[in-house]
This record gives C-alpha cells, sequence and structure tokens, in this order.
DNA sequence: GCCGTTTTCGGCCCGACTGTTTTCAGTCG
C-alpha cells in the first residue's frame, strides 16, 4: 500500500483512481491488526480470522466499496473469510474512512508495525519485547538499538540475533519487492544451471513462477537429488547470493542481489508430487486440498497423502488430485478461487495450451515505432511457428511514434501485398493500432480503416479522465463498427503504470454486444489482468493473445500471455488467435 | 472471528530452521 500512497502523491492522482484502492487499504488494516491481537495473546484463530480476511480482500476482484453499495453488510458477508463482525468494521471504514477497533489498538502501541515486520525475522513477540524494553517503534530505532548493542542481552536474544537484525536492515534497504514474472524467468534459468551441474536429479522450479503469476515474491526451487549437501553448497554458494537466511538438509533460503530470495527444497523421489504440490500452492489453495484430506480421514503434508502412516499418494501431482477425489488442476488456476470446486464436479476448462496460437494480431515495424521491417517481423513469426500476423502500426495522432496517416496506411497495406507474396509460408494481414481520442473517436477515417483486416484501438493518452468518462470512451471505440479488437484494454503496464479507472463489467458487456475482440497483450503490459479475462470468459466476450512485438524477439512474451490467459481460465475456443485464419477472420466486423 | 459434505459449537493446515535454550518459542512459507 506504500508504494500505491507514494504513486499517488507522485503523480497527483486521486486515491480513487486506483484499481480496487480500498480492498487494499482495509486488507492492510486487517492485517496490522492480526500482528496487535498477536502481540496481545489473543487466540491464534481470532488472528488467523483477520489474516485470512486481509488475504480474501486482496484476492477480490471487485471493489469491495461497490459491493457494499450494492448489498450493504449482508453482500460483504458474501465474500469468503468475512463474517458479521468484519463486514461491520469494513461498512465504517467505507462510511467514515475509519476502524475505531484498529486505531484504539495502534493508540496502545504506537508502532510502524509494518516497517518492522518487514524486515526478515521480527515477528510479533520480538516486536513487543523490543518495543516494551527498548522503545523500539520503527526500523530506525531498531537499527540503532542493535548498533549499540543493546538488544543481545535482552531475554530471547543474544549477540548472532543483534547481528541478523543489522543484516537483515541492510539487506530491506536493497530491497525490491515482488519482480515481473518476465524478468525472473532468466535468473530461475540461471539457478537451475547452477543446480543441474551440482548433479540434481530433477529440478523444477514452483512457487507463484509455476503459477505463472504476473509477479513474484520468490523463487521456490525443488530438487530430487541423492547428494543434498553437495546440492545445498552450490546454492548457498552461487555469485549471485549475498545472504544466507537458513541453510539444512532439505531446506535452505538465500537472498539474491536481484532484491529477491530464493528457496531450495531438496525432497525424496517418492515424495516428488506432494512436495511439487506445496510448494506451488497457492497457500490458499493447499489448505483447501488439506481440509479436504482431514475431511476424508488423510494428513496431507509436502511428503505425501497418509492414511494413518501409510502414503496413498504423493510421487506425482495426477496421483495426489486423484486419491482427493479431484481431477488434476493446472498450476495456473490454483488460487482457491473456485478451481476445487470446479474440480470436484468435473467442469474445469480445458485451457489453452502453450502451443495453441496460430497468429498474432498486434505487432509493430520501423514504419513507426518497432527496430525491425514488415518482413523480419514475418520471418520471425514464422519462425516460431505461426501461421498469420496482422502488422499494426501506430497511427498519425501518436506523433512521437511517427503514427501513420490514411495515405501511409495505403502505401503500407502495398508493401504488405509483395512482402506476403514473397515469403509465401505466413499470411500478412494489415491493419493499424489506431489511436483513441479522449471523446472515444478515431484518429483514421473510417473509409481508410475499412481497407484493413484488423483494425485495434487502444488509448495512448489522457489517461486521468474520471471513471466515468474514460468508460464512456472505451465503450464508443467498442462500438465503434470498424473497431476489431481492444488493445492492451485497461493501460497498465506491470510494475510501472497502473490501469486507468474504468468500469471493466460495462466494458465487457459493450465487446460482448457489439462482438468486438478484447486483447491480452503479452509484452510488459499483460493488459487484461487474469481476473478481467475470467470476467470475459465468463461473458462469452472473445479474446486474442497479441506478443506487441516491437522487435523479433518480442515474440517469444506469447508465452506470458498466454499464461495469463490461463490464469483467466481461458480455453482456445475463447483465443480467436488459437484458430485457423479463415475462422479467425469470420469473427472480425 | 469464521464456518458447516461432520459441527450453530467446536473445530480451525503443517512442517523446517534458527537461536537460545537444554526442550522450545518464534518465524517463515
Amino acid at each position: 500500500m506504500n508504494m500505491i500512497n507514494i504513486l499517488c502523491t507522485k503523480l497527483k492522482m486521486k486515491t480513487s483512481r486506483i484499481y480496487a484502492m480500498k480492498n487494499r487499504e482495509i486488507a492492510a488494516i486487517f492485517e496490522e491488526v492480526a500482528i496487535y491481537l498477536q502481540m496481545q495473546d489473543e487466540v491464534i484463530f481470532k488472528v488467523r480470522a483477520y489474516e485470512n480476511a486481509a488475504l480474501a480482500l486482496e484476492g477480490l476482484a471487485e471493489d469491495v466499496e461497490d459491493i457494499y453499495k450494492r448489498g450493504g453488510i449482508a453482500a460483504l458477508q458474501e465474500i469468503p473469510s468475512i463474517g458479521r463482525a468484519l463486514a461491520e468494521k469494513i461498512e465504517e471504514y467505507i462510511k467514515t474512512n475509519k476502524m475505531e477497533f484498529y486505531d484504539e489498538l495502534r493508540k496502545k502501541l504506537p508502532i510502524d508495525l509494518k516497517g518492522l515486520r518487514n524486515i526478515e525475522g521480527m515477528g510479533p513477540r520480538k516486536i513487543l519485547v523490543l518495543y516494551k524494553k527498548l522503545r523500539v517503534k520503527d526500523v530506525d530505532d531498531l537499527k540503532k538499538s542493535a548498533e549499540a548493542g543493546k538488544i543481545r542481552s535482552l531475554a530471547g536474544f543474544g549477540e548472532k540475533s543483534e547481528a541478523n537484525i543489522l543484516k537483515a536492515i541492510a539487506i530491506k534497504e536493497k530491497s525490491r519487492g515482488r519482480m515481473p514474472l518476465f524478468e525472473a524467468d532468466p535468473i530461475v534459468a540461471e539457478i537451475v544451471d547452477v543446480l543441474s551441474r551440482a548433479g540434481a536429479e530433477q529440478i523444477t522450479a514452483a512457487g507463484s513462477y509455476r503459477r505463472r503469476k504476473e509477479t513474484i515474491g520468490d523463487i521456490d526451487l525443488l530438487v530430487v537429488s541423492n547428494k543434498p549437501g553437495k546440492i545445498m553448497d552450490a546454492f548457498t554458494k552461487m555469485k549471485s547470493v549475498i545472504a544466507v537466511y537458513a541453510k539444512g538438509t532439505t531446506k535452505s533460503t538465500v537472498r539474491l542481489m536481484y532484491g529477491l530470495d530464493a528457496d531450495l527444497r531438496i525432497v525424496e523421489r517418492s515424495s516428488f508430487g506432494a512436495a511439487l504440490n506445496y510448494f506451488t500452492g497457492s497457500k490458499d489453495h493447499n489448505v483447501a486440498l488439506r481440509k479436504i484430506s482431514i475431511f476424508r480421514g488423510m494428513k496431507l503434508n509436502e511428503y505425501g497423502l497418509y492414511k494413518g502412516k501409510k502414503q496413498v499418494a504423493g510421487e506425482n501431482e495426477e496421483g495426489l488430485y486423484k486419491a482427493l477425489g479431484l481431477r488434476y488442476i493446472e498450476p495456473e488456476l490454483r488460487e482457491n478461487s473456485g478451481e476445487i470446486e470446479a474440480s470436484k464436479k468435473n467442469t474445469l476448462p480445458n485451457l489453452i495450451g502453450y502451443s495453441d496460437l496460430a497468429g498474432d494480431l498486434q505487432v509493430q515495424t520501423s514504419w513507426t515505432d518497432g527496430s525491425s521491417s514488415i518482413e523480419d517481423m514475418a520471418r520471425a513469426a514464422s519462425k516460431i511457428g505461426l501461421e498469420y500476423i496482422a502488422i499494426t502500426d501506430h497511427t498519425k495522432s501518436l506523433a512521437m511514434t511517427g503514427g501513420l496517416d490514411e495515405k501511409k496506411l495505403a502505401k503500407q497495406g502495398e508493401e504488405i501485398d509483395k512482402i506476403s507474396e514473397k515469403l509465401g509460408n505466413i499470411a500478412i494481414l494489415k491493419g493499424a493500432e489506431v489511436n483513441i481520442m479522449k471523446d472515444g473517436t478515431l484518429d483514421i477515417a473510417s473509409a481508410a480503416l475499412r481497407k484493413l483486416d484488423v483494425v485495434g484501438a487502444a488509448v495512448h493518452s489522457n489517461f486521468a479522465l474520471s471513471k466515468d468518462q474514460m468508460t464512456r470512451r472505451l465503450i464508443r471505440a467498442i462500438e465503434n463498427p470498424d473497431v476489431d479488437v481492444l488493445f492492451h484494454p485497461t493501460g497498465r503496464i506491470v510494475g510501472k503504470r497502473e490501469p486507468y479507472d474504468i468500469d471493466i463489467e460495462q466494458v465487457v458487456d459493450a465487446a460482448k454486444s457489439s462482438g468486438t475482440v478484447l486483447e491480452i497483450d503479452s509484452l510488459e503490459r499483460l493488459d487484461m489482468k487474469d481476473e478481467h479475462i475470467r470476467l470475459a470468459v465468463r461473458r462469452g466476450v472473445k479474446l486474442c493473445i497479441d506478443s506487441d512485438a516491437h522487435s523479433p524477439s518480442h515474440f517469444s512474451a506469447l508465452r506470458f500471455g498466454l499464461a495469463q490467459a490461463r490464469r483467466g481460465w481461458a480455453s482456445k475456443k475463447d483465443v480467436i488467435n488459437a484458430w485457423p485464419l479463415e475462422k479467425m477472420q469470420k469473427m472480425l466486423k
């Protein structure tokens, strides 16, 4: 939340512009309350209730304020992990922007909980002791106390604890939070290489990396090896390791110089499936599976599924799900957001596969801000197995890219025909990424657009309109009979730019009624988000997954768009560029 | 404080590692 606050201040934006802002605010408060309660020796289950509620709010697609407006307290209680008491607290916060219960706790213990909790090893009990004995209120106090050698003499602490605190603070100062998946990819490859050289028999990256979440908080690796000592040594001595938090025979944790942690677990082959399942998560998904195990009179841990002392499953994930009476659930779906119920009822979607794309409907070239010629881009696309691409350079109002006008579009069309004929092995469609003006009109005349095969429309300016204005702007473009696809519908860029404020449901509904395709932009943007995709799929809106390539190497980003689509429960039937060219073209206006 | 394939009361996921201890509490995922 801090990051968002900073962002808001910097951009002088109203906080309401940030998507589902209230959800995160309230989640942050509940998280803090949980810590306060733990300090006060409140029963752990009450603590968990607040933690669970925070998680539920963070994972919520809909704005909690909208839910409240729609159905009041009763609607809030429909949210899992929110009961009467917490619903009332949420109501209070929506109405007054305050929560008395929380304010009281804070008055009693005026501590920067969030800051202190962010220091590795600092939990509620330690924070409380440090406050009571040394009046430590924030990270700055903590650092000073440690440097002055005051901590080592406290009961429960020692010299090592004191040194670790200083180390953890130093590391935190260099931390960077969550990392986009596409940045983590090469780092994971590097670690896998090291472990494989050290003699690991089997290596799999698990965690949010395997679930293909758009950002990851750390890297979880799972290894099968009969030389655990050697593997752990190789892992903790990697060049990129700047600190070792823990090193055991089955589990080690290190901090990497890239600003995130990596966890390594070594397991027996007979437990690999159970371990993979456990370390892939999500935590919520795991907890749900364990509850099912208990219900069926069994116990699930990272070593297997047990009936008494007998392992009934665990060597592979498929067997594990089967033994729990479930259909196999793909990692991208494991967020405990309905996948377990769907698995029970056998209604899981047949997810689009990572090699299912036949074409790419957004490609830029050196005609505008791309680096390469039409021919080079077409060759690169063909090389990775695509059967068709659409050339979609920017249009004239995007002056900084040298956007094309009607005349240049016509000229580019002639060039495309020539190259198409020359190459022969890939269909090159004529298209454009047409700029959506502030009022929702387009910057290219209808007559010129009708000569194109694919018209994508996109917002590139005036991001700070009100929710209402922006929604109307997009809907006007969507309903334009010349527009086939709405490119990167929410304008966000992972880790860089928040989405503009729109009513996504209205946008999706407009796409449905007008037969407009919504894009999943793969490169850096990952726009739409998984939850938006899921909404679109539910409403029967067609999607396309595009690279938004500006150079030949960018086509490799399609796998991230595909991952996003899978996380949004999309099947091949939902994604038009997974279809053969002729069938795809029938979907265009 | 939440929740119900079993339960409107009585449960609530499970285990590894560290540091400070001599058996465990605290933290983490």
